[in-house]
DNA sequence: CAAAAGACGATAAGCATTATCGTTTGATAA
DNA sequence: TTATCAAACGATAATGCTTATCGTCTTTTG
């Protein structure tokens, strides 16, 4: 029984390390913790919640080690960043229906307009109870100056 | 001819004052300047740049001033904000394409399915010498939860 | 197994944003 | 128009989230 345990124990990290090469970063325990834990938290948690959590199963870990390594999961693509805007407030001065282009390399975000963008969803409608106000859709991609370099 | 000039501010000045009253907020100079200020402004300015530019005609202007009415145009609705997710840095941890519910009153964010969202749109096109790699839409309006009260 | 590179933890520092508070301004009614 | 009072303003301290620094410890690799 014990060698089946450690038999899963060890293909468990095995995959961790697999993971860690594929991606081109260095293996760590820390690394291994945070990754099972974000792994297994449902939606969207923030930071100093995945701290929490991990914390409970290393409780020597830093909070800038979780930030590091949140970071460091989403540049090597093993997990995606969910908004890709800038990170202050910013607001919509432009009255006309749109959405907006997002250059993943510049960062640059463009308007476009929702008939120019020839994407209709059946709007209005109920999606699992909720009451759809409107879309707001992100097209992530190339700006035209990114693609030249 | 000043009198013409002073009939166009005065016109103007009654357009804004009407805007405050249609939206419920009191008329201030500074609310004005700031109004007409992001009006003019290209793209998705950051508080820090739409101070900088009020700060040109109205050189006592508080920063803090400007917080609180870019607030108070988006609660009451005369601008709108551009992103309605959490203000902490948030990652997908969900593999599978999905979108996201966000309700505007809870700011609850679920995950919805591509498939669930029937939304497709025609994918990896170009627009505008943009290079779509992947849209991410924001459903926004109420959830279940928040329909009932 | 030893050296070099990189990661860790603790914590200070850096921005963006918000709260506080005394002063000033705008809305309302006399 | 002016008095009154609520609301907004400006200055700045405080907060919250995130990043940078740095000495120590762990992985990697040869």
């Amino acid at each position: 029984m014990l060698i089946v345990f450690c038999g899963i124990l060890n293909f468990v990290e095995q995959t961790f390390r697999q993971l860690c090469a594929d991606h081109g970063i260095a293996m760590t325990h820390q690394r291994q913790v945070l990754y099972e834990v974000m792994q297994g938290m449902e939606g969207h948690p923030s930071p100093e919640e995945v701290y929490a959590r991990v914390k409970k199963k290393v409780p020597a870990i830093s909070l800038a080690t979780v930030y590091k390594n949140i970071h460091l999961f989403v540049e090597s693509g093993v997990f995606r960043k969910m908004s890709v805007h800038h990170g202050s407030v910013r607001v919509e001065m432009n009255s006309k229906e749109h959405h907006h282009m997002v250059c993943s390399r510049c960062k640059s975000i463009t308007d476009i307009g929702e008939k120019e963008l020839g994407l209709s969803p059946a709007r209005r409608k109920l999606a699992d109870g909720f009451l759809v106000e409107r879309y707001a859709v992100d097209v992530i991609g190339l700006c035209a100056k990114c693609q030249q370099t």
